[in-house]
DNA sequence: TCAAAATACGACTAATTCGTCATGTTCCCT
DNA sequence: AGGGAACATGACGAATTAGTCGTATTTTGA
């Protein structure tokens, strides 16, 4: 917890035209590229605007500070996974036991890619989640899991429907950091996916006969 | 990853006289003090030394520099854990699944103790977790565990234990990072470690049978 | 065409930080 | 008692950083 007061993290004023636009990209890539590189230590303003061939000055037009540019990647970062995750629980063609193995691989070896700097970024985190805007962002994936357990444990009550979806959540996110840590085959990704998920598969059977 | 370079973390010398080893156990205490009070960003040695009523000069005689501090609060941390989990895995008098949930239970519980501390030590460990020591320091439970798994698993085979064996380790500890981070009653935790437990014992029973 | 708005620049300031070192104090042992 | 070793002090230097602001350049639209 760095900073107490929650420094205001949102967009300092939109790009008009084409070019200020043009250059809040290079901005958000050199910023991937710093923090991959140098690590969360070394990541400074000063820094990014070099990387990305551009002045300080005009770096702090388009964001209010540097936690805003970590925020703006950990958002984007968010945004992705929790597509594609949204779009595998969804499927209903396909048994929800099968749906969940599907994700946990998918979410491991999407963990285990840019490990670097989602590393970087992870270090990086008490510089940007204690503002406002990131705690909202947080939870807009419980209705979804919430819609797959209903189907996952049909027989069970609601309160253990949602002890076991906040459980198989929080360890899918929290081991999958672990776990992409240290850089690992596909091949071991895979294998590492399929205990996960059948561990998550034994529980859930265990849940919904007992 | 802030420094590249791993700089040394041992101490500087050892304390001869009792004021100097008073001394150094004060520092440490003001040190926890900081860390939960103000937070990983905000941790400092003049802040340490002044809390601890004592000299900047005096604390840098003891602690080669301010990464030493907190990689000696992990270090604590650690070894007073793993003595505690050791103990309870390692008593054959009950069976190995009843010894699994009351080791669930008591990381879930000792987790959520000090959370404050704890999550800013986390918050810091890029300062400390590059030291060749602090390498050092992680896998001395891996023969503990092992062991347990032979025990847990008999029927298994080697790979299918010490994959489960991993699986179960990352997941409790990084879980528990995750779940202590909110404030929790005695009850809810208990509820919690009661449904990794479930989720484990199902596991592993599965691996066992299958 | 040309003035106003938008954009870009980068030297600079104020603040904070780590760690050192020359000096002073206390302790221990003979 | 007294001399040397251990211990304690805190002002200070060197380095780094976030963010600003006056100025210069480019774009837009009338």
């Amino acid at each position: 917890m760095p900073d107490r007061a929650s420094p205001r993290i949102s967009s300092r004023k939109q790009p008009q035209q084409a070019r200020s636009a043009g250059l809040v990209a290079t901005i958000l890539e050199a910023a991937v590229q710093v923090l991959a590189k140098e690590g969360a230590a070394r990541f400074t303003t000063a820094r990014v605007a070099e990387k990305a061939g551009v002045s300080v000055g005009s770096l702090y037009q388009y964001f209010p500070n540097k936690a805003a540019i970590l925020f703006r990647l950990q958002s984007d970062e968010w945004r992705q996974t929790a597509d594609m995750l949204r779009a595998i629980l969804e499927d209903r063609t396909r048994p929800p036991l099968d749906r969940l193995r599907t994700l946990v691989h998918a979410f491991l070896k999407s963990e285990c890619e840019e490990a670097e700097m989602r590393g970087a970024l992870a270090d990086a985190a008490p510089l940007y989640r204690d503002a406002p805007e990131a705690k909202e962002a947080r939870g807009s994936a419980d209705d979804v899991v919430a819609t797959f357990m209903r189907e996952a444990l049909p027989h069970a009550t609601d309160a253990v429907r949602a002890m076991a979806g906040d459980l198989i959540k929080t360890t899918v996110s929290q081991v999958g950091k672990d776990y992409s840590e240290t850089p690992r085959t596909d091949a071991e990704i895979s294998t590492y996916a399929d205990a996960m998920a059948d561990m998550f598969c034994a529980y859930l059977r265990s849940l919904d006969q007992g």
